[in-house]
DNA sequence: ATAGTATATCGTAATATTACGATATACTGT
DNA sequence: ACAGTATATCGTAATATTACGATATACTAT
């Protein structure tokens, strides 16, 4: 993403911004559905179900375990990935909060 | 960002990453904020409040501007952005459609 | 018209992201 | 031990993002 002069922003801005850049991604949001919907977090089917090589998948899902917004748990051969609640919540709180902020400028601009 | 294969995943899927995404920058949310905050939305002091030279000001507010998020009024010689509230809004229910999916594995992976 | 101010756009360097094939690693069953 | 399966990592090409100086554009006041 070029050089990001992250140091600059607040800690807060910064921490929206993390979890908003890890949601930028479709495949990204795909693998978050599929986890969220399966009940058994079989995670090899991500590979089948999306559209992408299992190298990219894999990345994808290091991401996401970077963020912390999912875990993974060897299992024999494979690998069981679930999201992670506590951060799952931290996150939709922290995007919360800037969506709650109070619009203070209603009438400006047309 | 690379190739990005957008036209594999669905339109909805593409929604939440595109605002996502354009969250995912500290200086986007502080233009945010700022703009939240102002009652008067005086944008020249954007390029004052952020530690940014005034082109990437400007090229951050493009992008905000291009997923519909704030408004540009010309104002004499200056311009003034604003939140464009029902994007916003729709901007939240998009995100918080996502996670207020029903997380279905509460007892997968420790 | 001219100078001054504010903002947008252009061009570009540095860096990050995305994607994938190839390969490494780790476990399982025989 | 060995072959097979699943996942991670490496290397790398193509592309996108970030940032900024320089310049263009647009309006205002004189």
């Amino acid at each position: 993403m070029g050089v990001t002069k992250t140091q600059n922003f607040s800690g807060a801005q910064n921490r929206v911004a993390r979890i908003a850049k890890v949601l930028g991604h479709p495949a990204r949001i795909a693998i978050l559905e599929y986890l969220i919907k399966q009940q058994v977090c079989i995670c090899g089917d991500l590979v089948d179900v999306l559209p992408l090589a299992q190298a990219t998948v894999s990345q994808h899902l290091k991401e996401l375990k970077a963020a912390g917004l999912i875990k993974g748990e060897v299992e024999g051969t494979s690998v069981c990935y679930c999201i992670n609640e506590p951060v799952w919540e931290e996150a939709r709180d922290i995007l919360l909060n800037l969506f709650n902020l109070p619009l203070s400028n209603a009438s400006c601009c047309k």
